[in-house]
DNA sequence: CAGCTATGTCATAGT
DNA sequence: GTACTATGACATAGC
């Protein structure tokens, strides 16, 4: 029903007072003057120029007995009514803010289906409300809404539309679109109101609805307007049967105590229902979801992080900084690079180095007597992934603390502190060369260097073990800078994507409100048509018994409340059939 | 003393 | 097959 309703002001260039920009998907506004503007509130809905261009009538036939609507000429047209869409027309086009260059991109039918159709209780409700305008929505249609939304942004992204005033005003009088205005030759409605002058005079910007001027139009004269005529064959079926538009614009369920005069007495048609505490909601609810997912999920995100291998999130306390990242990776490769550049000789290295720690069980009690052994701490530094620069000068720092010299005297201990457990087994095994050596040369010079002097097996072995011990620990130190880097990167898109998930709650509670400017344009106009409509008598219908549908091609019809009912059922039941 | 961090080491898979 | 690298898992020192 909302969609059909939509459609018919979608076809008439019915701007409903949302710029094209705020439907592209595309367009983002900055977040800051998002935020202000979410503060702002009610924004530019009373600075709209009203635009006097040509506009066409249509009639309404509508069968006052059996609800049924039809084009079918009435002879005299007794019963006719004049209604007149310039009206709604000119209403649209007060109430649009963004003139004739306002286009709107999205197939409308589409974008009314992001509308909810949501129900409140009668009490509640003004009669000539519709559905469409009615309550605050769901907090659960709200993600629904998002994504129709969305379709509509894409949908829109391929269609370029014609423009809607083409379609409005490029129209033949008797084309199908928009002449189906009809009244049932049966219904005893007055042909002769017009609402021509009264909607001229309503279309000020600051037009009130149901302002004096208004109400005292005269209902019986002679209307300026085509009268009604049976519109063409199209409309029997095809008006009538498409769209409900009593079911769209009026709840269901009538309040009988509301005024049964659509008359000046008829209360604040806008209610509670479009006030900004509706958007304020809105606001609050998806900024809720933002706040519970900036609070609750980051920090359980910060929680596994930290949980994670003993490795915190929190880049302050990683060793390595961010901006060392690359450093880790260039060290290794400088390192090796250096190393392989002074390559000379290539050597097979003779057996395999075999993992077996036994070399390693040598008891550090044999080495603990050793003393007077200087390492060449200048001549080869190992990595180090804390600093990369200072690859080729830090000395053995790695146990500084770890007593491994047992017994050894206090001056010894200080020199040897420094000294790897590597670096006592090398020494008390006499290695001839420094660990450093061992490590780093390039297997080419390795070997060389291996062959330049006459070793045990256990000296081989232990060197091997040396080399293989402090390339892996190398590999861990690297290793580990890359999972802390990861880490920190994961964590850098974990940010990101929470902003991008902040930025588009803002463009939703945007597009939310671009709705709900739109709902309340089409509820304005329903009241304001529905409001001027008069019977035979002259008197104003009550929109308990009566109510304006929309057929889908254009059409507007006056039928009775009972059959608007009847069909607003009958749409109801279809989109969940079709969910089925 | 428990818990945490940093580091070394081993085993293993992959290059 | 060797040499090397990457990485998970474990051990240990130190705070």
């Amino acid at each position: 029903q909302d969609i059909d309703l939509i459609d018919i002001l979608w076809r008439q260039d019915i701007d409903l007072g949302a710029g094209r920009e705020i439907f592209d998907y595309s367009h983002r506004q900055k977040e800051q003057d998002v935020d202000k503007e979410l503060q702002d509130g009610v924004e530019q809905e009373d600075t709209w120029p009203g635009e006097g261009e040509e506009v066409l009538a249509r009639n309404l036939l509508v069968d006052g007995e059996t609800g049924e609507s039809f084009p079918a000429q009435v002879p005299g047209g007794e019963n006719q009514t004049a209604l007149s869409l310039e009206l709604c027309l000119r209403l649209l086009e007060a109430t649009c803010p963004f003139g004739e260059n306002a286009e709107f991109p999205a197939d409308i039918s589409s974008l009314t289906e992001a509308v909810p159709s949501e129900s409140e209780p009668p009490g509640l409700q003004n009669n000539l409300l519709s559905p469409l305008l009615t309550g605050t929505e769901s907090p659960f249609d709200l993600e629904q809404q998002w994504q129709d939304l969305m379709s509509i942004m894409e949908m829109q992204a391929m269609e370029v539309n014609t423009s809607t005033n083409e379609i409005l005003y490029n129209n033949p009088p008797g084309d199908p679109l928009s002449t189906n205005y009809s009244l049932a030759p049966n219904t005893p409605i007055n042909q002769n109101v017009s609402l021509h002058q009264a909607s001229l005079g309503g279309c000020s910007q600051d037009f009130s609805l149901f302002s004096p001027e208004v109400e005292s139009l005269p209902v019986a004269s002679s209307s300026t307007l085509p009268p009604l005529v049976p519109s063409n064959s199209t409309s029997l079926n095809s008006t009538f049967g498409s769209t409900n538009l009593s079911g769209l614009f009026f709840p269901p369920q009538l309040n009988g105590t509301a005024n049964d005069t659509a008359g000046p007495e008829l209360p604040d048609p806008l209610g509670g229902l479009l006030d900004e505490a509706m958007l304020d909601e809105i606001s609050l609810m998806d900024l809720a979801i933002e706040e519970g997912f900036n609070s609750v999920q980051a920090s359980q995100l910060k929680e596994e992080f930290d949980s994670d291998s003993g490795l915190s999130l929190d880049s302050s306390h990683s060793p390595s900084s961010l901006s060392s990242s690359e450093g880790s990776s260039s060290s290794s490769s400088s390192s090796s690079s250096s190393a392989s550049s002074s390559a000379s000789s290539s050597f097979s290295e003779e057996g395999a180095v075999g993992y077996s720690s036994d070399s390693e069980t040598l008891d550090l009690e044999e080495v603990e007597g050793a003393v007077g052994y200087q390492p060449e701490y200048s001549k080869f530094c190992r990595m180090s992934y804390q600093d990369p620069s200072q690859l080729s000068c830090l000395p053995y720092l790695e146990h500084v603390g770890h007593n491994h010299t047992y017994n050894m005297a206090p001056s010894a201990l200080d020199s040897d502190k420094q000294m790897s457990r590597d670096e006592h087994r090398a020494r008390a095994m006499k290695i001839p060369f420094t660990n450093d050596k061992i490590i780093n040369l390039p297997v080419e010079e390795f070997n060389e260097l291996l062959s330049k002097y006459q070793l045990s097996e256990a000296q081989l072995s232990l060197i091997r073990d040396i080399r293989r011990r402090g390339k892996n620990k190398m590999a861990a130190q690297n290793c580990r800078k890359r999972k802390l880097d990861t880490i920190l990167n994961l964590k850098r898109d974990v940010e990101d994507l929470q902003r991008d998930k902040a930025r588009l709650l803002r463009e939703k509670v945007e597009f939310l409100r671009s709705l709900r400017q739109m709902k309340q344009k089409v509820q304005s106009l329903y009241q304001e048509v529905f409001g001027r409509l008069r019977d035979e008598n002259g008197q104003p219908y009550s929109p308990s018994q009566y109510a304006l549908q929309y057929a889908g091609d254009g059409s507007v019809l006056l039928i009775p409340r009972t059959l608007a009912d009847q069909q607003a059922r009958r749409q109801e039941r279809k989109p969940k059939d079709r969910r089925k």
